[in-house]
DNA sequence: TACGAAATGTTAGAGACTAACATTCGCAGT
DNA sequence: ACTGCGAATGTTAGTCTCTAACATTTCGTA
């Protein structure tokens, strides 16, 4: 199961010691050598399996799903409605585990400044995703742009906060940063 | 005149050759110390002058001043207008000169991705005041947020679209920011 | 001119990241 | 089980960003 070979395993374990350590001492109080360690392997493998110490933290398997998502939706709706739609449904695919997950992940970031600040880099692809969602259903490209990295940051702003609360469902997150787009005026 | 001793004008040089140099040859591709030295000046100094590499681009007298205009607003205004008024009023004041060295600067940023990423925290304080101004009348803690990132995500990429483009004027890219944030839906 | 403070320089070092080369590990086919 | 090949990892050495502690110069002012 789980698939993949060996490197797939040591990802997950790096990933898995990146988050806990930085939970514990804080992002910038943590070495890539000491990742490393705790993960029973070499700085230089980390090096291989991220492109910088703050991708090991940031990569997220979810921002490919919620591309997608987006990009699938009919092409009969309305262009804010099908990005709406399309988070919506990417988001309610994620169970309670996974989204225990998401939510360490999101602490560490936000207790971070050079986390947070690297953030959209980490989203440029579901930005992308959007604002060729938008492209495609006639928005103006610089528009797309525009729109689609403010659904982005709303996006991310939501679920930032929300990684700080407790027993919050994840969609009311996801709803919040909709709604807010949705009434913006 | 122009305020303030040496150390202005030490700063200013490092701005100016930081500029010029990266124009040229990329950010990622201009060392601090060769910054420093096209300023003659040690690397030692360009740190203390700017915290990091990137906060030598990033540096925006402007952000500050978008702040003000918008914490100046009248409060009869609803919330996101009063944004939308102080964003208006504050590059208004911006003179053509002014403007040509802002689109420097961006031509640089937009060019480099970790400047790009960079770029919310040299934000952070306008988004904060943006926030603040929301909240001041009566918007949540958590909407305010959100509403903020939005507003300086539209508008950094408007700007960062406009700077790539010629004889565009500076008040188009913020009248287009504006009016996706007052029409989205 | 001499003084004090601001501005800059020097040195040393930790940590992020890269490149080139050497080694071990795991799985296919026999 | 054995072998062999490629994938995964280790080693070493180096560049670059950024910090700290201390020494030196420069500049306005008394």
């Amino acid at each position: 199961m789980s698939r993949g070979g060996k490197a797939q395993r040591t990802r997950d374990r790096l990933v898995r010691a990146a988050v806990e350590l930085c939970a514990g001492e804080g992002f910038e109080n943590v070495s890539v050598g000491r990742i490393a360690q705790a993960a029973g392997v070499t700085e230089m493998t980390f090096y291989r399996n991220f492109p910088t110490k703050e991708s090991v933290v940031l990569d997220d398997p979810f921002d490919p799903m919620i591309a997608d998502a987006v990009a699938a939706q009919p092409r009969s709706l309305p262009a804010l409605a099908a990005v709406a739609a399309g988070l919506r449904h990417a988001w309610a695919g994620v169970d309670d585990r996974a989204a225990e997950t998401v939510r360490d992940r999101l602490r560490v970031i936000a207790a971070s400044h050079r986390l947070r600040a690297a953030m959209p880099q980490s989203t440029a692809a579901t930005a992308q995703a959007i604002a060729d969602a938008l492209r495609s259903r006639g928005v103006t490209d610089v528009d797309a742009e525009i729109a689609a990295a403010a659904t982005i940051a709303a996006l991310t702003a939501a679920l930032l906060e929300w990684a700080q609360l407790d027993d919050q469902p994840l969609g009311d997150a996801v709803e919040r940063a909709l709604g807010i787009l949705d009434g913006a005026r």
